[in-house]
DNA sequence: GTCTATACTGTGATAGAC
DNA sequence: GTCTATCACAGTATAGAC
């Protein structure tokens, strides 16, 4: 991009300096809450006097973009490294999936806070943070369609599922296993559904 | 309570003022968001500077704390209007709870909010201000088990299940009826768990 | 380029006059 | 009870030292 090589290496310690800042803002988040931490806290934390972040980012909603963008990376990642439906089945692959959606959320509450409960002030994520999001939704659309879940009914049910059961955990049984250990049973009647169900019906008819 | 009448109408006059104030913070929590509001917004909206605040209440977490009490009796009161199993059975009553909590939280996103997504900064509610809230949990644990649910896991899915639609609702669909509408299909998901799992085994044997 | 000192605005909260 | 005045602290803008 730059020039010379003089502006290139200048880019990567900005980068690098950058990347500090947000490593201190998420043990800070962590330690205090994502909302209590302020810009003073921050910058004692990488040695620095509170202006001098403003050099990194534009203010304090610019770093909770940047811890976005980073915890739906971390997501994506996780989402990606799932196996497949056709590798070990489908009740297998959504077991896996549900489990890897619940030890997101419970390995690192602060951040399903930032990412899952949209929590603070006035703030939204950009749609360059959220994009990984949409990515790691439609690969998880794939996924369910391997399965044979091709209808949005269906996918939207997939959805509640799992967040209910990641919310109840994280609000209601912190670093315990009790809607965690549903997960099986939970996938079981998702199944079921699609049974009774394979086309996603209105159920106009139902008794 | 009080020796004379007149401090009697003083309480009165209080309980009223506090009131009056629960009232505009109610809207403005509606118009500009639950922590966006200001004590001097508040105190203007009531025809006060915001030092008179805090003669009826002892900061913004206690105005927090009664809203969140107000709110939870109006839940209490929702869960107590539904008809119980013996009336109408167990599937149209398990409907009728799921609805009725959809529509609690979609009716009023700011209030779902403040009950059931603990978001706001360095608050929690006082164990009075909860109290409702265990009650209503009581009373669907007896609603529940009138319908043959008696597990502490069937009841912990039962609340996975309804708390996933509504959190899906209101952060994908607000205004909108997507989640509401699988509320049918979740009951009969729920219902087909209870019959294939009637004492919630733990699943030792599955195949 | 990077950081600092300083200061401005707005917040929740308090002290004390009336 | 309600006010004015004021506090400490927040996020943030600016000007300038090195």
């Amino acid at each position: 991009m730059d020039a010379t090589s003089g502006s290139a290496r200048v880019t990567a310690r900005r980068a690098a300096t950058r990347e500090t800042i947000l490593a201190a803002a998420w043990d800070l988040a962590r330690e205090d809450g994502l909302t209590v931490f302020t810009m003073r806290d921050l910058a004692a934390r990488v040695g620095m006097r509170a202006p001098s972040l403003y050099e990194y980012f534009s203010g304090k909603d610019a770093i909770y973009d940047a811890m976005f963008a980073q915890g739906n990376r971390a997501f994506l990642a996780a989402v990606r490294a799932l196996p497949g439906p056709t590798e070990i089945g489908a009740r297998a692959s959504l077991i896996g999936a549900a489990r890897a959606f619940l030890d997101f959320a419970t390995t690192d509450p602060v951040r399903f806070q930032l990412l899952f409960q949209r929590s603070i002030a006035g703030w939204e994520p950009s749609p360059e943070a959220y994009a990984p999001a949409i990515e790691a939704y439609e690969l998880m659309r794939v996924h369910l369609g391997v399965t044979g879940v091709t209808d949005q009914r269906s996918l939207d049910l997939w959805t509640a599922l799992t967040s209910g059961l990641a919310h109840q955990q994280v609000a209601n049984d912190p670093g315990g296993r009790r809607w965690h250990d549903l997960v099986d049973d939970v996938v079981d009647l998702f199944l079921a559904h699609l049974t009774h169900d394979p086309e996603g019906s209105t159920h106009d008819g139902r008794p």
